[in-house]
DNA sequence: AACTATTTATAAGA
DNA sequence: TTCTTATAAATAGTT
């Protein structure tokens, strides 16, 4: 527009079109703000270069984000309406089932009864019946294989007990070894006694196995194969 | 610009804003335009006028969703990132509730008895015979009421039934009445000839009250104070 | 919406 | 980049 007309198409020399794109871009943005003022306008320029590089304009009575939630609002183009009002949704339908589930174990627990048919209640109180006795049947079943499994330990110990004492006693009788020195620590390996106050049939704790007399507190029902040799009482 | 320079301050008369805002926001986009073609560029304005008029320019080569996005990346600014990822997590932590919810359910049917420890299953298994036991306390308490409720039903129908009869007797003798005209009605208005196959005791139905036989597929516990008088057997 | 005297923007050159 | 300047374009005020 001056020393010379020119076409609007783009700038083949990659210079000329820099340098034009910095002259327009600033003459851009001051009309942008002598509207913004002139006219109590609000205005929101973003533009990005052939070369990628990204500059903006934003009136200084708004905020960009401001604007955009406006156009949002009033263009129906979605920028992310969609997927929010999806999400939305989806929070909703979550929720929703989440209530259903409370309400269901509340009923299970033999609250809010009242929205429940008749016919689902006793559908309920049948369920409730099958259920108890599944459990007590998983109970019972993990009670014997819990006994099951400490009656083995306790096997093996005693096999362990009986090697020692067997070899305790061909030592004894074997001439190549000298006199016994600590004849009274026999005992306190054997552990019998006592050392607890906790009956659990024969002490073979003592035998120094690792002993944490207090594990009941975190008992899992898994008491995999362990060389654990604690075992609380169950009663 | 013409006809004399003009300072750059708000145009107080509405009608001159107005006009001006017209003018100088085509001449916006116009340049926006030629910069577009000129220097390759990708321009997106978004404009409200005074009046809360929104206008937007958007480059050919781009969406404005695409401008935004890239805005989004390139300046930190925070359109609705946090809040999406808000969103997302609340998101998250519904389902592991909901997760979790099921699971509580499972057990409580006697599934996935596994990941409890043994004392959770101890006391799931008092929980569980506690409220079997709040909801037979509570099944029975509702019978009774229902019992009494039909019981009530019961004897206000008789009530009617005993004051038609009476009725009809009186009106029988009273001689300012005509001749009966209809005495085969009578039998059926008592609807003693019996009228479904359901056996719900007296046939009191067909006194014309309303009478839906397949009701008993939804009967609620709260059988309020309405008037319907049908009642399926409760055993 | 059109006109037009002026102001403003800017292409090309320095 | 920035400055200069001749010239194209934009537009304020008017009709």
């Amino acid at each position: 527009m001056a020393r010379g007309k020119i076409q609007i198409r783009r700038i083949e020399n990659q210079t000329n079109r820099q340098v034009t794109y910095s002259k327009r871009r600033n003459g851009l943005f001051k009309k942008a703000h002598e509207l913004t003022v002139l006219c109590d306008a609000k205005v929101s320029i973003i533009m990005v270069s052939s070369t990628n590089k990204l500059h903006e304009y934003i009136s200084p009575s708004v905020t960009t984000k401001q604007l955009f939630d406006l156009y949002q609002k009033t263009v129906d183009v979605d920028l992310w309406n969609t997927h929010y009002e999806r999400m939305q949704e989806q929070l909703k339908k979550l929720k929703e089932v989440n209530r259903n589930l409370r309400k269901e174990i509340r009923q299970r627990m033999g609250e809010c009864l009242e929205d429940l048919s008749f016919e689902q209640f006793v559908s309920l109180i049948e369920d409730m019946d099958n259920s108890v006795k599944t459990i007590r049947e998983k109970k019972y079943k993990v009670l014997g294989s819990q006994i099951e499994t400490r009656k083995k330990k306790l096997r093996n110990v005693e096999v362990i007990h009986r090697n020692l004492v067997l070899e305790y006693e061909t030592t004894n009788e074997d001439p190549h070894f000298g006199l016994v020195e600590n004849e009274g620590d026999y005992n306190s390996i054997l552990g019998f006694a006592n050392g607890g106050g906790i009956g659990v049939g024969p002490r073979i704790l003592a035998l120094h196995f690792p002993n944490h007399h207090h594990h009941h507190q975190n008992n899992t029902l898994h008491s995999g194969a362990g060389s654990d040799l604690t075992f609380t009482l169950l009663e």
